[in-house]
DNA sequence: CTAAACTTTCAGTAATTATTGAAAGTTTGA
DNA sequence: TCAAACTTTCAATAATTACTGAAAGTTTAG
């Protein structure tokens, strides 16, 4: 398989992958590009590779920034905008975890645990509602506690932690 | 808050969470309907309850079932089928973790690993392509394994797994 | 201050995805 | 075997989401 034919690939795949996870084709396919691309990227040569126009890659990117995965870089002397990937994969993991736990995962919590907190009165639904987001919620929080120390630890802390258990 | 508003809440919130991790919203409200329901529940009962069609709950419960999440049982003498949902929480996690690298962990797997395992020309391009698709490749088997264990080992491996850790 | 070089926004449109509902299919009891 | 009671399918349509491109906005060099 040729480099061009690999690459491309790779870019598609993540793209799939993304809206598997509610993450926008084009999203993706730009933090793809740019993490294997070894120098920043204008957003002219990314709407050039993808075949994106000019309006979709500048809110995509600007996107990418917001999840903190894609950094603005300029050139001394040039008036132009360059985009690079964070290159680092345990620090793309945690940035990931951080922002789905604080838009999704966080929100969820506070619905699970007003609704397993209502009034018991005494009726079998009452009963099987709060069981079920009661359990639910002890899930979940568990998780997103995973994701905290994650967050807060230093790079390695994840690795380090599933290699005892993986084995 | 009363009974049928919390339960409206959690379905609701249940449907939005399920759309911003690619399930559909009718498919995220049927399990989240069921989860909290004493009764297994038919059709009629279902499209009644979230006023939507015959087809679309049909179809949406389906899919429940290829997830293992949903069963179909019926009552003794009488024609009619009804659905029940997986109560337990930590069968619940278990099978969709298990579905989901199956249908997607695993896919991209296997791309990552003939991505960056192309040959080196010598390339900057080249190499870092490999580097950064072998560097996400480490993560996501290392993802990947730990659900892995979490499918095949007893219900509250997870849970005690993490317990270690989160304190 | 001005104009060139660039970036961002957003209304309109296209593409995708979800939903409906009626028709086709299936099962069961008599 | 038939028809009632039920379930599934799928073409048509609706709803949602993504994308385009031109206009508006911003920045900087001269």
């Amino acid at each position: 398989m040729e480099y061009k034919e690999a690459r491309d690939k790779f870019i598609s795949t993540w793209g799939v992958l993304g809206s598997h996870w509610g993450i926008n084709k084009a999203m993706a396919q730009i933090h793809a590009l740019l993490w294997v691309s070894p120098k920043p990227m204008s957003v002219e040569q990314i709407m050039e590779e993808l075949k994106i126009s000019r309006g979709n890659t500048s809110m995509n990117i600007r996107q990418l920034m917001d999840w903190g995965i894609v950094y603005k870089e300029t050139k001394a002397g040039e008036r132009k905008e360059y985009f690079a990937s964070e290159k680092d994969v345990q620090e793309l993991a945690r940035q990931v975890a951080k922002e789905r736990s604080r838009r999704e995962i966080k929100p969820v919590l506070k619905v699970l645990k007003e609704v397993s907190n209502i009034d018991n009165d005494g009726t079998d639904e009452t009963k099987e509602l709060k069981k079920q987001t009661a359990s639910l919620y002890e899930l979940a929080s568990t998780m997103d506690s995973m994701l905290d120390k994650l967050i807060d630890q230093e790079k390695n802390w994840f690795t380090k932690m599933l290699m005892k258990f993986v084995k």
